[in-house]
DNA sequence: CTGTTAGCGCTTTCAT
DNA sequence: ATGAAAGCGCTAACAG
C-alpha cells in the first residue's frame, strides 16, 4: 500500500480512502490510485484489513452432509449472494459428527468470520450462544429455531410431511410407512410429524409404521429397503414416505425382485428435497420440492443484515415445500 | 492474548510460545496458559497471526461444477485432509465462468490463503503465475499440466477415454459416438482422443462419432438424447461413450421410445466418474471410476508440502480410472 | 479533500 | 525458560 502511495504521489490514507470510502475521494486521486494499483499488481492484505477493521470478508457454512445435493444447491445459492459483495465461503462438513461441528465453528471463530450459516444436527443452542456473545451473527439453516434465538430460514417440514402422506393417501394408499431418522435431527423428526397428523386426521383408517434409519443416506435407504423386503409380502407397507431423496433412491434400489420393481404397483415411494437426480432414478421419484437456491441466498442475506446491525431481530423464514408427483408415487 | 497472560501469570510471549512451540517452554507454563485459555475462553485471533507470521490457516478450491456429485467428493477429501491441519477450505465455484474464476482467484488472493487447488477451465496458466510469483502454491486437480509448471493431480483421462471405447467395442459394438464437450475443457477432449485412439486401432472396422454438448451436465445430456433420438433408427449410434455421469444420466433419460429405454440393447451406454447416482440410475449406468476422495486429499497434501518448501519441484499425481462395468453397457 | 499517525493482536528476535 | 518490545499492513481519527 505505501508503495502504491508512493507511486500515485498520494499518502497511504488515500490509498485506503480509493479502496473504502472512494466518494470521499478526488476523481483525480481515484484515478491516479488505481492505475498505481494496476500497474503494481496490488492485492490488499485482508489480514490486516481484519485486524484492524474487524470486518471479516469471509463467511462460515456448516453443513451435515455435503454429499447430498440438496444441502449443495443450498450452498450454492449463498455461495452466489456472497461472491456479489465480495465474500468467500468457508465451508465444513459434519457428518453428522457434533465433534466436526465443535471444531469447525472454533476454526471459523479464529477465522473471525463475518457469520455462520449452519444446518445443525444435535442441539448446540449453547454453543451457537456463544459465539453470538462474540458478535458472530448466526444463521440456522434448514433448520427452524422455535425459540426464535437466532435467525433461521426453512422450509416447512411439518407441512411437507403431512403433504406427502396425504398424497399418497391420495393414490388410495393405507399401509403408509416413513423411511428415516435419526429422529434427533429436527428435520426427521418433523417430517415423520407431518406424516403422522395426515395419517390421524383423516378418516381412511390408514396406518403409519415407522422404519428408522440412522441416517439420511442412499446406504442407509437401501438397508432399510431390505429390512421391508425380508417381510411377508402382506406384512408389507403399500406406500414409503422416505425422509429425504437420498433415502428414496436407496430405497428403489432395494425394492425389486428379480429383477421387478415393487414400484409404484405395489408400493408407492416419495422422497423429500426434489434433488435432480430423483427425476432420472430407474422409477422417477415423487419428492417435496425445497426452494434450495432461494434458501441459500436467503441465509445469507439476512447474515449479513445481521452482521451490519447488530440490534436486529431474529427472524424465522420458512418456505413452503411443493409436491412434484411422478411417477414412483403411482 | 494479553488477559490469558496476566490470568496465567506470564508474558505474551510465553502464552504465543505455548501455542506454537509448546516444546521450547516449561510444563508448568504450559498447565497455566491452558488453564487461562479455557477459563476465559480465549480464541486465537487469526487475522493477526496472519499479518505477522504470514501463514494462513484457509487454501482456497476453485470448482468447475459444484452440483457434480464427483467433484464434491474430490472438495471432501481435500476437506478432511485440511481438517486433519487445522486448515478450512474457501470454495469458489466457477460455473465454467472466466470471470468468475478470475474473481475468486483475486479473492483468494486478497485472503492469503496457503495455497490454492484449482480445476481450472480455459488456459489461465498466466494468471496461476501470477500467483506464485506472490508464493501461492497452486494445484491443479482433475487436470493435467502438460508443461510441468504446476503440480497436478488427475486421473488418466485418456487412458479413461480407451479403456471405456475398448470395452464398448468387447460389447460387440462398432458404431460408437462420444457425447461430450466443449472441447477447449481439457478433460472432455482427453477422453474423446483416448476414444478415438482405441477406435482407429481396432481392427473391428469400428466408426466413432461425435455428438458435441456445451456442458457436461444432466441437461445437455438429455439434450443430445433427443438429438439422437430425433433420427432414423438406422442412423442412431449402437454405444455411446458419455464425457460424464452427468451427461449418461442425461442421455439416458430421453433414449427411450413410449415408454421403452434403448439401453443396452439397441444402445449401450457408458459413463465417466461412477457418482454414486449412477448405480442408482434407471439402469444402473457402467462408469469409469476416479478415486475422488484421493483425488482431494492428495492434492491438499501436495499443496501443504509445497507452502512448506517453496523449492518443491512440481509433480504430476495420475490415477488410473477403472471399469465399472454395469446393465448399461449390456 | 489529503496527510499523519496510533494501534488492531499476534509472533519473533534479543536480552536477561 | 521467560519477558520486553518491534512491527506485520491496514483503517480511522484527527489535523491541516
Amino acid at each position: 500500500m505505501r508503495d502504491v502511495a508512493r507511486e500515485a504521489g498520494v499518502s497511504v490514507g488515500t490509498v485506503s480512502n480509493v479502496l473504502n470510502k472512494p466518494d470521499e475521494v478526488s476523481a483525480d486521486s481515484i484515478a491516479r490510485v488505481q492505475s498505481a494499483i494496476d500497474k503494481l499488481g496490488y492485492i490488499r492484505n485482508d489480514a490486516a484489513r481484519r485486524l484492524r477493521a474487524g470486518v471479516s470478508s469471509t463467511v462460515g457454512f456448516i453443513v451435515l452432509d455435503g454429499r447430498n445435493p440438496f444441502i449443495n444447491e443450498v450452498v450454492r445459492g449463498a455461495e452466489d449472494e456472497a461472491s456479489r459483495h465480495g465474500i468467500a465461503i468457508l465451508v465444513g462438513n459434519t457428518d453428522e459428527d457434533p465433534a466436526r461441528e465443535e471444531m469447525y465453528l472454533d476454526l471459523f471463530a479464529e477465522q473471525q468470520v463475518r457469520g455462520v450459516l449452519i444446518s445443525p444436527y444435535g442441539d448446540i443452542t449453547r454453543r451457537l450462544q456463544r459465539l453470538r456473545e462474540r458478535e458472530v451473527p448466526v444463521v440456522l439453516v434448514d433448520r427452524m429455531n422455535p425459540e426464535g434465538r437466532f435467525s433461521a430460514v426453512a422450509t416447512d417440514s411439518v407441512s411437507g410431511g403431512r403433504m406427502a402422506a396425504e398424497h399418497l393417501l391420495a393414490q388410495g394408499r393405507r399401509r403408509l410407512a416413513f423411511v428415516g431418522g435419526p429422529f434427533d435431527m429436527r428435520q426427521a423428526r418433523d417430517r415423520l410429524d407431518g406424516a403422522r397428523w395426515a395419517v390421524e386426521n383423516s378418516d381412511a383408517g390408514a396406518t403409519l409404521e415407522v422404519v428408522t434409519t440412522t441416517a439420511l443416506s442412499v446406504e442407509e435407504g437401501i438397508a432399510a429397503g431390505r429390512r421391508i423386503m425380508d417381510r411377508q409380502p402382506a406384512q408389507r407397507p403399500d406406500a414409503v414416505f422416505a425422509g429425504n431423496d437420498l433415502v428414496a433412491l436407496g430405497l428403489l434400489q432395494s425394492l425389486s425382485t428379480g429383477g421387478s420393481l415393487l414400484v409404484p404397483q405395489q408400493i408407492a415411494l416419495i422422497g423429500f428435497d426434489d434433488i435432480s437426480f430423483a427425476a432420472a432414478a430407474a422409477v422417477p421419484i415423487s419428492s417435496m420440492r425445497q426452494p434450495a437456491r432461494a434458501i441459500g441466498q436467503t441465509a445469507l442475506r439476512i447474515l449479513l443484515e445481521e452482521a451490519a446491525d447488530a440490534t436486529l431481530i431474529p427472524r424465522q423464514t420458512v418456505f413452503r415445500p411443493e409436491l412434484v408427483a411422478r411417477a414412483s408415487s403411482g
